[in-house]
DNA sequence: GCCGTTTTCGGCCCGACTGTTTTCAGTCG
């Protein structure tokens, strides 16, 4: 079992806790292992080998053996019984935006709902609001979180999809039957949700193929295979495709396999395939047609062919030009790590700075900071640049935009800070008008340099808020302000579209791991496929710059 | 169920907003 599957039940537990209406605080143990694991740096079954269990920040005596009893026979006692007690189906509702457990609970208990379909049955029928307790209202959100859920069936974030597809890429790369093989469709585009895992293999043995993918850990199911294709499921219900193509016919199918239906229609429009047998690589294959080698993430018919027969592509920003990071967190709020040992991996990441920007006051649950605190942060800080080399920590903050627009500190506060990152966390759903002109207030405050995951999405679980986003891209280009891209890849925020959108108004990028966790200032990966989907180059990007020219334009 | 220590029990993140009622419970971040 993965580390991320040991996490799901730990999670699925606290869930039937919480219906069960058992200890909160036992319930938000569970959730606290569940997320530690997750982020764990290293495999659990190696930790378990070591006999480390123990050392997982949250796991006791109890949680321990219960991950041991996973680990050894695939299934855990208390767990399987717990199951009994709840419905799967009881549990599914709880995943539905904007009600909780206690409501779940209510529904079924009173009307005896035990499904999400029959839910919306009821909803549509107006037969929940006859529950004493809940209202119109509920009801309606409860129609909009199932349509919500409905629309992100089938999909998984890159998060999750990437590191599986490389792992299961490695695996299939080990078979000496394969001599090339790479992951190709949505996934190589960087889309920041993606229906499957598509891998292209160049191989002559189609049956060696089958035996390697088949014996691959996380494989669940397959569904169906011939001399071409072998199709099936992996483990998080994500769907896989492998292509067998002769090695002859590789370049060729691996440009076929990664663009989108509409690139490669446009792109071998009356063209015979046969023309580009025994090509040596992608590049060639582009070369043939007459074109400039056109990046994967560029791939979605949105212009890029043309560009690439008149030398107009962009150079699209790479992982390693990034300088540093300019969001990150701290155990002095809501991260997990102290600022030195979140320095220390910046390090190895070869960055020259890192931006300290804990929560501000109106955020207590992240214990997030009040004037006396971060004062007192900013001369640990000062106290930590003197033994640094080559190194500068960024003195900074992520202030609350506030309903109305108002920070949730005053100017004398912010202007001695480093950089001042300036976010939404509340009051979502504040009508269009209201929302557009509460952030535009906080980018006319003269001490604001970068806006925080602009639009507040959370991939797979909230849309964006109402804004008028070419009003709020206006005032940013005036006010100089720079715009977050958040790698989180529960965020990708602001995501591809504006991004593009946002270099045409001359708005400088910021790529920012927004890491709560010191190894999650790698997710920066994330972001930079991102900003590649948005054709936007290192010079776009504040955090490619040095020291120099970046504090240079935050002074402006 | 975990954790820490003036250590084997007592405390554990909390405020705002929403919806349903009319003083509060549920949800979210």
């Amino acid at each position: 079992m993965t580390n991320r599957e040991i996490a799901e039940i730990m999670d699925r537990i606290a869930d039937i806790l919480e219906i069960k209406e058992d200890n909160p605080f036992k319930i938000r143990a569970y959730r606290k292992a569940a997320r530690s694991i997750c982020h764990l740096d290293e495999d659990i079954n190696y930790l378990y080998k070591l006999n480390r269990i123990s050392e997982i920040p949250g796991v006791g005596k109890a949680v321990k053996s219960k991950i041991e009893e996973l680990l050894e026979k695939g299934n855990c006692e208390y767990y399987d019984k717990l199951l009994l007690d709840v419905p799967s189906g009881v549990l599914e509702m709880l995943s539905i935006p904007g009600i909780g457990h206690k409501t779940v609970k209510l529904i079924y208990e009173e009307l005896g709902i035990n499904n999400i379909d029959d839910l919306l049955k009821a909803a549509q029928n107006k037969e929940i609001r006859k529950i004493p307790g809940v209202g119109g209202k509920t009801e309606y959100n409860i129609k909009k979180g199932i349509d919500l859920l409905k629309k992100r069936t089938g999909k998984v974030t890159l998060g999750l999809a990437l590191p599986l597809a490389e792992d299961f890429l490695d695996h299939i790369k080990e078979s000496r039957a394969v001599q090339r093989a790479c992951i190709v469709g949505s996934v190589r585009r960087g889309k920041s949700l993606v229906g499957d895992i598509d891998i292209l293999v160049a191989a002559n043995d189609y049956s060696r193929v089958y035996q390697k993918v088949s014996t691959y850990k996380s494989v669940r199911s397959i569904s169906s295979k011939d001399s071409k294709h072998i199709k099936g499921k992996l483990i998080y219900q994500i769907d896989f495709e492998i292509i067998i193509v002769d090695p002859d016919d590789y370049f060729y199918s691996l440009v076929w396999t990664t663009g989108s239906k509409e690139h490669r229609n446009a792109l071998f429009k009356g063209i015979n395939p046969a023309e580009f047998s025994r090509v040596e690589s992608e590049k060639d294959v582009f070369r043939k047609l007459g074109l400039n080698y056109i990046p994967p993430e560029l791939r979605e018919d949105q212009g890029e062919i043309e560009k690439a027969s008149n030398n107009q592509l962009p150079k699209l920003v790479q992982e390693n030009n990034l300088k540093g990071d300019l969001h990150v967190h701290s155990d002095w709020s809501d991260g997990a790590h102290k600022i030195n040992e979140v320095v220390d991996v910046a390090k190895t990441m070869n960055y020259s700075y890192i931006a300290i920007t804990d929560h501000s006051k109106s955020l207590p649950i992240s214990g997030g900071l009040n004037e006396e605190r971060l004062s007192a942060q900013g001369k640990v800080i000062d106290g930590l640049n003197k033994n640094q080399k080559d190194f500068q920590i960024l003195r900074g903050i992520e202030v609350d935009i506030l309903k109305d627009g108002q920070l949730d500190f005053s100017d004398d506060v912010l202007k001695n800070l480093d950089v001042v990152v300036a976010s939404v966390h509340s009051n979502f759903k504040l009508e269009g008008e209201k929302q557009t002109q509460r952030i535009i207030r906080a980018i006319k405050n003269e001490h604001v340099d970068i806006i925080g995951h602009l639009t507040g999405r959370l991939l797979n679980r909230r849309s964006a808020y109402e804004l008028d986003i070419d009003k709020v891209l206006e005032a940013a280009a005036d006010n100089k302000i720079i715009l977050e891209i958040n790698s989180h890849p529960d965020r990708l925020d602001i995501d591809e579209v504006i991004a593009k959108k946002a270099r045409d108004y001359g708005i400088k990028i910021a790529i920012n791991s927004d890491a709560h966790h010191k190894e999650d200032l790698r997710l920066v990966k994330y972001g930079v496929i991102n900003a590649r989907r948005g054709w936007l180059e290192a010079e776009n990007i504040v955090n490619t710059w040095d020291k120099e020219a970046l504090l240079d334009y935050l002074n402006k």
